[in-house]
DNA sequence: CGCCAGTTTGACCAAGATCAACGCAAGTGG
DNA sequence: CCACTTGCGTTGATCTTGGTCAAACTGGCG
């Protein structure tokens, strides 16, 4: 299923960063940092590979190096929800209980760090500063899932789409280029919508000369417009 | 806007517990409560009343003793989503950076355990066994955030409705009898429904046997049915 | 008893889902 | 090199769920 590289010291901060990683960096906070690499396993998936499945063991959480991730969960007639798309930089996987409730995939080739939990928790113990470091993580994550009630619960086709493209604007450094790494379904699934839906909403914004079409990127011509509809 | 009682030092535990509380009494773990209640402060809020608003700083957060809070975001056409309903137990309030972005307000008369964030953080840095605490805390919130991800973008009124009423049955012990504090208005806002349709539902589960409705509590006749409805 | 807020019900409407056809680009194999 | 396949994306026609608007009902309370 996976290639697990052999490089038990990541090489965080070495390569392999995109634009859309500095949060880790601007921090600063490298002893912490350096205790968590010590812990953490370098590992690599390729594209729509299983990271990890419901109902599997929780010993483990991660952080994406390069690459996108889909952290989704499924019911059983085949309705999909995508919780959270993983950019590099972001977490994702830590979960209290022993099961697993979602499921995680590669949407592109993938390098991860991987964190095994107990050993978080010792640390955790050991060093109040890397319990900080990830309490914040875990709250950021429930911000951002809380944000997307409001939108999955309240908000128009329109508004999630644009929205949605706000967002990924702004995990870039707010470029004008959006690159696209899902599919169309994934957005649909990741938004409450259809494909079918999501099509039409970007059909309509291209038609009005908000932003500009590409399979795989959007361009973002008038970000003004975009924040009106998305109501911000 | 709310009465504050003068007591420095809690009485959790001492009275005022309903039946959803015991996770709280049933951790055994009382050296880290009493370090936490230490730093707390009992408040008082009388319905309707908001325990703090959107933009408002956050150095602060909650542990509801007894009464309903609702949690929730407006946009500014009025629309709203209620995140969550706390019952006693629960927690709330605990955000990252400067600004609220959601509001709370007592839905019945609610009394509070209120903690610094500050001496919150401090006693992080003392004691692991209060760190590991919180941050299980958030876990939780974060597993149900996500939760209810899946519920919003992807199930049906009706299936809503279902998994609505099942939960408030298991965080009441699974009673047969399901009070609800709240008005069908903040049964929808939670829901992502309008008050009409969560009547139409109510109506057509009680029409189907499923459940006998009265307007401030509903009896599950047939758990089985609801769950089936609810797909689990 | 009558008021009023909250709830229920009905008639109608619209946003978005579903179903179906078509377009398009990247393989694949002859 | 070109027909053919395959998987995604787009568009159109139609249907359905749930929203909107409006009216009637209910129960708690002065």
């Amino acid at each position: 299923m996976y290639r697990q590289l052999a490089t038990p010291r990541s090489e965080l901060g070495q390569g392999g960063w995109n634009r859309a990683v500095p949060d880790v960096a601007r921090s600063g906070q490298l002893d912490q940092l350096i205790a968590l690499e010590e812990i953490g396993i370098r590992l690599h998936f390729s594209r729509i590979h299983e990271i990890y499945g419901q109902g599997e063991g929780c010993g483990f959480w991660y952080k994406v190096v390069s690459g996108t991730v889909r952290v989704c969960k499924l019911l059983a007639d085949g309705r999909r929800q995508i919780v959270e798309f993983c950019f590099s930089g972001d977490s994702f996987g830590l979960e209290r209980g022993g099961e697993r409730s979602f499921s995680a995939e590669a949407l592109s080739d993938v390098i991860l760090m991987r964190y095994s939990r107990t050993a978080t928790e010792r640390l955790n113990d050991e060093n109040p500063a890397v319990a900080r470091r990830l309490h914040d993580m875990t709250l950021k994550s429930l911000a951002a899932a809380q944000d997307r009630l409001l939108l999955l619960g309240r908000m128009t086709a329109c508004e999630r789409v644009a929205s949605f493209l706000l967002e990924l604007s702004e995990r870039n450094d707010g470029e004008q280029r959006v690159e696209l790494p899902m599919s169309r379904c994934d957005i649909g699934d990741y938004l409450g919508l259809t494909i079918e839906t999501v099509c039409r909403v970007l059909s309509d914004l291209k038609r009005r000369g908000v932003i500009a079409v590409h399979s795989h990127h959007i361009e973002l011509l008038d970000r003004p417009a975009l924040e009106a509809i998305a109501e911000d």
